[in-house]
DNA sequence: CTATTATTCAACCTTTTGGTTAAGTAATAA
DNA sequence: TTATTACTTAACCAAAAGGTTGAATAATAG
């Protein structure tokens, strides 16, 4: 039932998928470029793309022989609100975070 | 290389493991009562509270004959913190949530 | 048309995961 | 002392995860 939990979990498990993700915070990536700093072979992060993308996390779209990936943010949502019911949501505005935030909005605007 | 997180991510990766930590919301419980609800070997349950526990999100105390598992709430922080931080900074500056990462010592590298 | 580029697939390997049953240990109750 | 309770460990199994290399496909460039 909560199949999708255990996907996303089961994705953010793996520290190359998650720097996968954060480098898809930048933009959206060709699978080629997604692979470039990684030592492992083009076909293992093609494999760890279709795991991202069966969890939801990303979405990859064809155009030319070029495949996109494309993070889905809502899809962390589901996994941010699992953890919520934790009670973690409130002790995420510990004091570095919560400052850190105003002084990025401050710098950005 | 994280390897604290990805254990963390792993051990909620599974919707038992995810249950249990619901039930210990409520009070500490020993082996044999966290087993109790569900189809699985007791033997099976005490290999999956070996997984929370070495992902540090449950302790386990031995008073007696009984075991207490004891939930870990700081313990769930740190991926708290990656996946809210993921989505906070999304509208942020991208090198700016890598530092911030670096300095809570979520990211090692 | 041919070569190159971008990516996946297929076959294989090793390690891990999640489960089983049966036996072992250690504390308590009778 | 013996039986029962509360676990863990050991040996095993099947399936999944994460990696490899080499061949296949499909779009584009020359």
């Amino acid at each position: 039932m909560n199949n999708n939990l255990d996907k996303i979990f089961a994705a953010l498990s793996d520290s190359t998928r998650r720097e996968i993700l954060i480098m898809l915070l930048e933009d959206d990536m060709a699978v080629t470029d997604v692979a470039e700093p990684f030592d492992i072979s083009l076909a293992a992060i093609s494999k760890h793309l279709q795991i991202l993308s069966k969890s939801g996390l990303i979405v990859q779209e064809k155009r030319g022989r070029v495949k996109w990936c494309k993070l889905q943010m809502h899809a962390m949502r589901d996994a941010a609100i699992w953890m919520e019911s934790f009670g973690q949501f409130e002790q995420l505005n510990f004091d570095a975070f919560e400052i850190f935030l105003k002084q990025e909005k401050i710098l950005h605007k």
